[in-house]
DNA sequence: GTCTAACCGAGACGGTACGTCTCGTCTTCTG
DNA sequence: CAGAAGACGAGACGTACCGTCTCGGTTAGAC
């Protein structure tokens, strides 16, 4: 019953984005009554957040080679390739209704975003720890930086999301974050 | 009669984002009929927008110093302390709305983002032609790394928008993006 | 509209009772919206009182003749005529409306039932002039026992609404409220 | 059980009418499931009537001395009291349930009205008898002019329902009930 | 000076989705 | 194996906005 639900309001979250996603479509989709979904959700907003996090948030995890940052630039291209389509559509979505609806933010921020920057955090510092990575990075501007552009273009679509843009993305950044070794070894 | 409907629009969408944006509100506020709004703009995206526009769209602007990169790196702290008040929550209402309504985006791209690209672009150029930066860069990829960062804190809000943190962001990014200098020192 | 919308419910009161009384159906039946129905009236008790009495309440007048006791009479029998069939419906259906909504309940009585007690009370004070009737009779007792008995018939169905029975009602209860005038006047 | 359950719809029904007599409140109550009260009564009108069976219909019962007119008046005065308090309440919620619910209507009737109007009837035979009455009265429009109006009062209480209002009912129909004593007079 | 046309406010209209509430049925899960 | 617990489909409720529309009442410029 309810995995139907969720089914549904991915479906139609990726499908027809928000305004196709109502609590009546979903459940004539999902072949369940108005007040079945009113039983486990308390609205809309928390549906989709519900319906994203069961279906499509746990698909892109982080590789772990030896190099940490090739394993950041490599995830990057995975997330760009998987937002770049119909994900995209479902976080675009949620991000809109957590515009005009707090707690729908807070599920996002809480359940998925914060935990998706630990995970990168804890790349950075496998990088910082394998010297690809210099020590007096600041993470939290770090991820920003790789990873809001990738939000910024699913939200703002000037251009198209792809792989390759991300990687390009990644080399941009990660260019400046190298540590100096070989430079001053040399100078010295 | 519209400065006062458009000046409506963009209080309400600053005090209350756009759940409180509504055509009747507008209206109230403005102390005009729903038909005169309804005049002039088609929905009420179209009003958010131009709203937007009006009022609050032009107050940044590029200062043109002698190094592009400081130049670029202070309006990016200027655009963090505007966009971290108000302006921000106007920001992120249109860009919800945006994803449920077509016709605003396409407005609040050609209207707002691009040309702010176009800026940005030109600034850049000033510092290749300055050897502040290197000759190669992909500049729509160094502009998504220095503003995405940007939108995706107005919009996933996950820790505040000030000026230092975007400070920092722009010593990241430009950090990547020098000419190779120790080239020489290696040559030597 | 309005009119429409009147006559709708009341239709829909006197062909299928409370239970079929819907905002919905009122709306599908009127043509409207139920948003429209919502503009104008604030529930369905209040629909209902006033499709009530803008359609059915009026049609029962007393007549005015030189037997105030025929004229209340020949009501009654008009009264029951009318009250037994469809009309009936609507009002054992704003009766019981009441009963769970104090505001319709309120409505009946101020809007039909406390005018048309004044009526009564008029035609008995022209019946005690007449010396019809006595003059020590309690207005109030008298018209709850001429007319308290079709409302209860009316609502507690366990027989039917004719106007034959009305008239013995009415003889029955008229029976002491004649003035003793003729007996004395022969023992004196 | 049932017994808790039939206690506690008749308390709902009392303290707070019909609109708060909701099956889910009639569980809540007596500390039993939903399911155990549909596994004994088929629907809420049912379990109303029930309740209101078992716990207080019974209480209303005719005295019998040498005058039938006085009892009938004394037990009418008593129904007066009963019902002008919170039994009133109760009777106006089964009615008004009846109106869109037959079954319970039958049951009202049957269950209640027509035993309650036997037993009158004897009553008034025994007045008959007695010589009290005359002897062409139509019983069933004697019993209407007399517990109608009191009905009537529950239903549509346009005045409270007093034994004293009672009393002066009961005297005013059985006013013009009287054998024609006049007559020998008039015979004299 | 009139006339005509656009703009103004006011607000009714048909719609659609919301989230709430009961209903009466039905499936467990437990003692 | 009875009964409590409670999920289920259904459907009406009243609310809130949407975008469209008709309606008179003002201005203003054109004739």
């Amino acid at each position: 019953m309810k995995i139907a639900i969720l089914k549904a309001a991915n479906e139609l979250l990726e499908e027809r984005g928000l305004s196709g996603f109502t609590i009546d479509a979903v459940a004539t989709r999902s072949g369940t009554a108005r007040s079945s979904i009113y039983r486990w959700w308390p609205n809309r907003g928390a549906l989709a957040m519900a319906g994203f996090l069961a279906e499509t948030a746990q698909k892109i995890s982080y590789p772990t080679t030896s190099s940490a940052v090739a394993d950041v630039k490599s995830q990057m291209m995975r997330v760009a390739e998987v937002y770049g389509q119909k994900v995209g559509r479902t976080i675009s979505a949620l991000v809109a209704q957590g515009q005009s609806d707090p707690e729908t933010l807070r599920a996002l921020l809480e359940g998925y975003v914060l935990p998706r920057r630990e995970e990168a955090k804890k790349a950075l510092l496998r990088g910082i720890a394998n010297r690809e990575l210099r020590a007096d990075i600041d993470l939290d501007v770090v991820i920003d930086a790789l990873y809001g552009p990738i939000w910024y273009r699913i939200l703002v679509p000037h251009a198209p999301l792809t792989p390759a843009w991300a990687g390009s993305l990644a080399d941009c950044v990660f260019d400046g974050l190298r540590p100096p070794a070989a430079v001053s070894v040399r100078m010295a």
